[in-house]
RNA sequence: GUCCCCAUCGUCUAGCGGUUAGGACAUCACCCUUUCAAGGUGAAGACACGGGUUCGAUUCCCGUUGGGGAUACCA
């Protein structure tokens, strides 16, 4: 039997990161068996479920990489199948109807409080004869739920769960107006679409109980349940809106790279040994259900940052440019062709430096920033008289240097430190103020090099020239 | 309240009766060095507690404590 999971979240807000995780798990597990990873939209509740929502999750789906086998499902497009489903649960005695009102039910819910019981829907109109009906009342349809004995859950990641019977009570199925509820749908739509495993939230766990009842007694074979422990935040707590639990598009706007969050979601809560590093391809060969663990996992940024330092650095130079160059143009800069060229040329020098696009976009910003360069504060403090003049005694030696190439430039400079007697930091860092703006750059020399030899003199020029430049910046 | 789940360095985790309890991130030190990173070397840092079982428990069982989840005509 081929393997088929199925992600389903509810349309209510962006894709956040459990939700990311709970989606590449049955991804990845798909592609690990050779089975289909489906996608259905739970949007049973109308009100609460929103298209801009759906967009937001099927963005981050697919800027995840997270492909599904076939066109998403929407739950709500299935209603008259659940409906019909529920007859027949009718008809095969499973179910009856329940004219409670919501007063009736609030102050069972309290009775059994007070009484330190599970609060419970009691069966009242399990038996009773539908002519009692109160008229007026529109009835809900209910489950004719198990009430001896337990139910057994054997879960791929908790292990054998029992919860008994008792604990569990007549839900409902199809609401006063007619209308399905999750979790008589989930079941319907999980067994038409033929799931074989459930790879879901913990917070589906005491569900899971619920759901095998109702597939028992439409007399189908429950699915195989795998409940993920659930993301906390970084204090401990439920990673909930207020804590800081974002959307993936969060991620992808602070600069990390989808394979990093693969990496990473699958590294909470997943491992393989001592294995840190695995990439997607890596992943779908050692996916496996018992490499899941059971406890809660607490979302680290500084783990997060890292991973994607390290992603950043395998990420081809080429691609880099077209993801910064956005954040460039935004920042007002123009990019035309030799500006790209010069920044595909840069990469090798930024990547290792940057932990997200972000910051590598703020780091590549000089080599493509306007003439005059305007140094900051701490760049403008070196470039003091003295070291203009050190800066212009190398003017001459940099015009007739016969190749225009790292090594090249480094010999020279090396050679000009040594004949004055200053140590090589004394020029480098004027140096670079002068050419970056700022006192942290890339390699000195291969900045020149990548730069070239007219800009390179022509930024020079302009910090000679130009004390305004240098003067202002100093208070 | 009731039911369910969980418990190894600050964090993510390895461990599946006998280990100097391993790795990664973060932290600190040193090396490298034209700045900043990267890289290299090293340091510090954990089995929540109490009972059992066993020749022997981080590992198995029970309890305590702590954390989380579920208790809807939400999903």
């Amino acid at each position: 039997m081929s393997v088929v999971t199925r992600f389903a979240p509810s349309p209510t807000g962006f894709l956040h990161i459990g939700g990311a995780r709970t989606a590449l798990f049955n991804w990845l597990y798909a592609r690990h068996c050779g089975g289909r990873f489906l996608l259905r939209v739970e949007d049973t509740d109308r009100a609460r479920s929103t298209e801009a929502a759906i967009e937001a999750i099927f963005d981050g789906m697919r800027w995840l990489g997270l492909d599904s086998d076939e066109p998403p499902v929407f739950q709500s497009k299935n209603q008259a199948r659940h409906v019909e489903a529920v007859e027949a649960m009718l008809a095969s005695g499973h179910a009856y109807r329940c004219y409670c009102i919501p007063e009736e039910l609030a102050d069972m819910r309290e009775a059994a409080k007070a009484e330190g019981r599970k609060a419970l829907y009691d069966g009242r109109w399990r038996d009773r004869d539908p002519a009692e009906a109160p008229a007026g009342v529109d009835p809900v349809i209910r489950f004719k739920a198990p009430r001896d004995g337990e139910t057994v859950i054997d879960d791929r990641v908790q292990g054998e769960v029992r919860i008994a019977n008792d604990q569990l009570d007549d839900l409902v199925m199809l609401r006063s107006d007619g209308t399905p509820t999750y979790m008589l749908s989930v079941v319907v739509d999980d067994h038409d679409m033929g799931v074989t495993h459930v790879i879901r939230g913990d917070d589906h766990l005491v569900n899971a109980a619920r759901q095998t009842q109702l597939f028992l007694a439409m007399g189908w074979q429950p699915p195989v349940f795998a409940h993920l422990p659930l993301i906390h935040g970084q204090d401990g707590a439920k990673l909930s809106k207020r804590h800081g639990a974002l959307g993936v598009d969060a991620y992808r706007d602070m600069g990390f790279l989808p394979e990093t969050l693969r990496n990473y979601l699958l590294r909470l809560g997943w491992s393989h040994g001592d294995d840190e590093i695995i990439s997607t391809e890596q992943a779908i060969a050692w996916f496996e259900l018992d490499g899941i663990g059971k406890s809660a996992a607490r979302f680290d940024l500084a783990k997060l940052t890292n991973l994607n330092a390290h992603y950043l650095r395998e990420t081809a130079d080429g691609r880099l440019v077209g993801l910064i160059t956005p954040l460039l143009e935004a920042d007002g800069l123009a990019i035309d062709a030799p500006a790209a060229a010069r920044l595909e040329a840069a990469m090798p020098g930024l990547k290792p430096r940057a932990t997200t696009l972000l910051d590598l976009a703020a780091a590549a910003r000089f080599y493509v920033a306007p003439r005059p360069i305007r140094p900051d504060d701490k760049a403008a403090t070196l470039l003091d008289p003295d070291a203009r003049q050190r800066l212009a005694a190398l003017v001459p030696g940099l015009e007739r240097l016969a190749d225009w190439d790292e090594t090249g430039i480094e010999a020279l400079i090396r050679e000009e430190a040594e004949k004055s007697g200053l140590k090589l930091g004394k020029i480098a860092q004027p140096l670079r103020a002068a050419l970056t703006g700022s006192t942290t750059s890339p390699g000195l020399f291969e900045v020149m090099a990548v730069l070239g030899r007219d800009e390179t003199l022509g930024r020079l020029a302009d910090v000679m020239t130009n004390h305004d430049v240098a003067m202002q910046q100093k208070d």
